[in-house]
DNA sequence: TGTACATCAGTGAACGCGCGTTCACTGATGTAC
DNA sequence: TGTACATCAGTGAACGCGCGTTCACTGATGTAC
């Protein structure tokens, strides 16, 4: 097997990076070797540094696409549920907290163990840093839309809710199913619901 | 240097733990050799494996400790609070999110990588879900007990303040200090203290 | 268009390093008489 | 109480392993004529 065309090679490395968004999002970027994520991408270990100076020049990649992946996707929920009021402002929330494949863990919380470690490289801290803040001002924006077509809630309450769905992902990925988690979900979800519902009287 | 006495022995085994504890609550378990938490104790590696049968064993032992004196600090928060009702239900609250030392992080966030990741041994994870479903109980008794003696606040709004406070203090330690996240911050805290002040109306 | 050759994407063995763990050893502690 | 000896807490070098990274090599691709 030789030299691949320059197609070829541009589609590989596009494989690699999401090849690696997965394995990072499942299982947490320090637990993912680079040799694993070749050989998910088909091929093998020596071909990476054709493609990356580094792991972490491939973290910073993995990291930029999957915050504006979720951004976007957090995007359509939204223009989603303007167009039907029906949703209104529990949309986002019961998204975030609705059922994922492993590989699609939040970002926010996959990604936070690595950037807490003092081994990781700044420029990725800082991927994650503007990534979960562009979440952060993406969630308040569409409450407030939210509350002006309403009337309901609050912009504390909204910032009250950013950090309960998180805490409830949290907790629910690392505890596991139980009755409590699906408890706990079930009334942050209601409690964003309220919000929505107190404009109905 | 030869034999140490028994009651040394014990000594030293008490120390390894605790500064096991410190380590891997700031830098996390993974990020933390055996050799670093023996030299923090004063000692050499080799000694290590008279104390403990693997790395595993002494992380059991650091969760259950760790989760233990959590468990004690709300209590002493909590008991504290019920004698003076100008703390009421945000004492917790305002408690767990004040900024404290690193080696005093949250073990529900410092230790959720580690029981997420595959490799870790199905008897930590125990310890990490009893910990932290014994944590969320005794919030919800302690809430539910302000709520008793004053009237305000509920089960649901209990508990998405518990979600909340712990999503806030991971992404504040994720994200580190910058002014949305005092905000969300003080949101989170503005919103347990409203629960009390209702019934000061 | 056809030919000769330089390029370089991908291969897979090898490197250095840090990790968890093992081991032969040391010598003060604990014990039997 | 004093002596001889077994015990075992602690030492520090060494082991095997997996990691990120490097390297000589392969052969299809791209290019110059």
């Amino acid at each position: 097997m030789g030299r691949s065309s320059q197609e070829q090679a541009l589609k590989n490395r596009q494989k690699i990076v999401e090849c690696a968004a997965r394995l990072f999002r499942e299982f947490g970027v320090d637990n993912v070797s680079v040799a694993e994520v070749m050989s998910a991408a088909d091929m093998t270990i020596g071909g990476f540094y054709k493609h990356f100076e580094s792991k972490d020049a491939l973290v910073e990649e993995v990291f930029s696409r999957t915050f504006e992946q979720s951004s976007a996707a957090w995007q359509q929920v939204c223009e989603r549920s303007y167009d039907d009021p029906g949703l209104r402002s529990a949309a986002i929330v019961d998204y975030y907290l609705k059922k994922k494949p492993a590989d699609q863990t939040c970002p926010m919380i996959a990604f936070a163990s690595h950037v807490a470690a003092e081994a990781a490289d700044e420029s990725s801290r800082e991927f994650y840093r503007n990534g979960t803040e562009a979440l952060y001002s993406q969630f308040l924006d569409y409450m407030a839309r939210s509350r002006a077509a309403n009337g309901a809630s609050s912009d504390r309450e909204a910032k009250v809710l950013f950090a309960a769905m998180i805490g409830a992902r949290l907790l629910a990925q690392s505890v596991g199913d139980a009755e409590w988690i699906r408890s706990l979900k079930s009334a942050v979800k209601a409690e964003a619901a309220q919000g929505a519902a107190s404009l109905d009287r």
